[in-house]
DNA sequence: GAGCTAAATAACCATATCGCTACATAGTTA
DNA sequence: TAACTATGTAGCGATATGGTTATTTAGCTC
């Protein structure tokens, strides 16, 4: 059964938001469990606008959960399937780049 | 142990391979094994030079094969893991969506 | 309410890329 | 060689989006 252009879309659109480093690095960071805006702010190397815009990409497509605690706003993986995808990927390309160091998000 | 921004934009690099419906309306096709340029091109409702630019975004991500036969060049997917990706992928969007039908590449 | 902190949004620029048309290249056959 | 077929490439316009700065909104505390 061969899918739709509208259901390629939407499987398109889930890959498209793992498809940027910068979302990957939040992703990298929430592996730790539930994080606050500015915890990960801390962690990456961009704004917090930046990475306010990105959790929300991230938040549209499923990935992370939301949540308001006070003035904050706690996000976490929604499923594991996310870190599943991420490490099937970095197996690949451990297995095409033996010689550099592992890939593990 | 934290992926470098080098590293996790080689990783975002193997997901946008899979982040555009046209890329994975070829690898839907390619499901049912090699096939050559033009089959691809008289399945899908694109130009034969953009099915051309795919396959080369496809084949330099390392998600398909080429093979010259003749005037022909055949193109197969490289690992079962592409495949593998997309099953999970859509597993997802049919849990996020069970009122809408099944999808799988 | 005033002031403060956390997060989201708006507006903008720069860059990337999808798909197109036109053309170039390579391999086959007459 | 000429003509034909299969594939790849160049260049273009339109669109999308990543990251920035500036601003806004929401909730807390004094």
């Amino acid at each position: 059964m061969k899918l739709s252009l509208d259901q390629l879309e939407r499987v398109a659109n889930l890959f498209r938001a793992f498809a940027e480093p910068t979302r990957l690095a939040i992703i990298q960071e929430l592996k730790a469990g539930e994080l606050s805006v500015t915890r990960i702010v801390d962690e990456l190397h961009t704004s917090q606008a930046n990475v306010s815009k990105q959790l929300k990409s991230l938040h549209h497509a499923g990935l992370v959960t939301r949540r308001k605690l006070g003035t904050q706003v706690l996000y976490a993986i929604a499923d594991p399937m996310v870190l599943e995808l991420c490490r099937i990927v970095c197996e690949k390309l451990n297995q095409d780049a033996l010689s550099r160091g592992k890939l593990r998000i």
